[in-house]
DNA sequence: CGGTGCCATACTGTTATTCG
DNA sequence: CGAATAACAGTATGGCACCG
């Protein structure tokens, strides 16, 4: 049913196609719900049904590990307008809306030069704008009087103190030209348990 | 007065355009 | 043709202006 790969420590980008439209969505499922009914719901056609992610994990073989390589390659490189789900009904994560993916195998160069919009191009959010949107209600949640526009500056100023916590994105090589200057940022330390989840988003 | 739309904020990524 | 630059869209949401 369901195929996994490995996402994030804390995440795990799971394909599950839709029961009505055949549509495989990418789904980024927090470490804590891989084993619990999660209720999907299809960005493409909006229909929902639940999903027994513990039976979707079994189901997922090794077998037929080989055969979905190739097409969730193609799935992981595909960047078409983003699809939100929501685990509505699932206890632990009810107030999660996840960013998921139609896995159309559309060429993305050629999506990119025949689907664009004639007037405003819509864009899938980068690890930016994720990290934005996840820090301010983190912000907010901490510190309910705060203004949205400071809100939204702390998150802005976090995001450039840390460059090596973006979504675990070029950590590597951007960790270590940085690591000395984040040092003097040290008094702006996130607490990292409360830090946004991270989507390891490979477009 | 309610609904709608725009702007402001910081910053990044993508795309288009220009120039050597 | 590749590099450099500019413009725009995206993130959330409060506040303000405008219109019916």
């Amino acid at each position: 049913m369901a195929t996994c790969i490995d996402s994030t420590n804390s995440e795990q980008l799971c394909y599950i196609p839709c029961n009505f439209c055949n549509i495989v969505l990418a789904v980024s499922v927090p470490c804590s719900n891989l084993f619990d009914i999660v209720t999907v719901r299809c960005g493409h056609c909006t229909n929902m049904w639940t999903v027994n992610m513990a039976a979707a994990f079994q189901s997922s073989s090794s077998s037929s590990w080989q055969s979905h390589t190739h097409h969730l390659h193609q799935v992981a490189n595909y960047t078409p307008p983003e699809y939100k789900i929501d685990f509505g009904s699932s206890s632990k994560c009810n107030s999660r809306n996840m960013a998921v993916r139609p896995s159309l195998t559309n060429n993305p160069r050629e999506e990119r030069i025949v689907n664009r919009p004639p007037e405003k191009r819509q864009r899938v959010p980068s690890a930016y704008n994720q990290f934005i949107k996840e820090e301010i209600q983190r912000i907010k949640a901490n510190n309910p009087d705060i203004t949205h526009r400071e809100a939204f500056s702390t998150a802005a100023k976090n995001w450039a103190h840390f460059p090596h916590i973006h979504f675990g994105l070029t950590l590597e090589t951007k960790n270590q030209a940085k690591l000395g200057a984040s040092e003097n940022a040290e008094k702006h330390i996130i607490h990292r348990a409360a830090m946004p989840k991270i989507k390891n988003f490979t477009f």
